[in-house]
DNA sequence: GATTATATATAAGCGCGCTTAACTATTCAG
DNA sequence: CTGAATAGTTAAGCGCGCTTATATATAATC
């Protein structure tokens, strides 16, 4: 078992090496694609989520939800975002990311995968497996620890 | 040696779940503290570097000075900066986090931590120090290619 | 020492994202 | 069937972060 010490501080530090390269390339990438961090949040979400109505996202992002109809409106009019009335529900639009969305927001994914990859391609054999192995643990993890 | 296929796959995904989660912290953490994008990557860069230029941190976010001296002087105001001449070059003010602002950007990636910190506390301890190894290997790794 | 370049600060103005308030459309409850 | 609740849109207005232009102080160049 190792010590709680050290296991804070890995992360810690793990955490403030991520954060500070992707929060500067978020930046980057805000100015380059024009959009805003609501607009960017929203699209991650329709990522992880598939597909789901527009008060979900003002609740998850802690904005009204005219604001987020405007956000929305400005990424359905860039093709980034479908908008399709719920048949079940015909108040609720569902929202859904175009093709052409998904591969924009896989472009933030992607450069910070590369960015990692460029970390360990100088790296053994054993060191890859042994990141595999734990990035594959924390990816499982999350994902069962989801709302 | 792991695949590349089974490798990218697998930094995708982890790239993919830490940034869903921290944009959305990150945009909560700004309307909290009331800090921009760009405030809070200069927070980020000075903690980062320690201390260092106006003009470096407006080349690193791709903004005008102008609009870095707008962002430092608010910082400032609100503890969170120190500004001092550099005796080198009276020219240049040196700026480096206070106490305060340490504290706060800290609160950031220990937020980070935390959550990191409970996708793990149900794994074994094997499986512990095999995180612990791989993001010391992917830490030490990103120190050494630093700009 | 006069000129030019650099580092930062200040001012004016624009665009945009947010809020509140008012409105429409649909669903639910009695 | 009527009234209340819910989902979303639209409109007006505010604050703020950015840009360009201008100013000031210091340093470097000749």
């Amino acid at each position: 078992m190792p010590s709680t010490e050290r296991f804070s501080e890995v992360l810690r530090d793990w955490a403030q090496v991520f954060m500070h390269r992707s929060a500067r390339d978020f930046k980057h990438f805000m100015d380059e694609s024009g959009l805003s961090v609501s607009q960017l949040n929203t699209m991650m979400r329709l990522y992880h989520k598939g597909e789901c109505g527009l008060s979900e996202i003002s609740g998850h992002l802690g904005i009204s939800n005219a604001a987020t109809s405007q956000a929305v409106d400005r990424l359905v009019q860039m093709g980034l975002l479908g908008r399709r009335e719920d048949p079940q529900d015909r108040r609720v639009k569902q929202l859904e990311l175009t093709d052409q969305g998904r591969t924009l927001i896989e472009k933030v994914f992607d450069s910070r995968r590369q960015w990692m990859e460029g970390l360990t391609d100088t790296l053994t054999p054993d060191q890859q497996e042994t990141i595999i192995d734990a990035l594959t643990l924390l990816t499982r993890a999350a994902h069962n620890t989801e709302d």
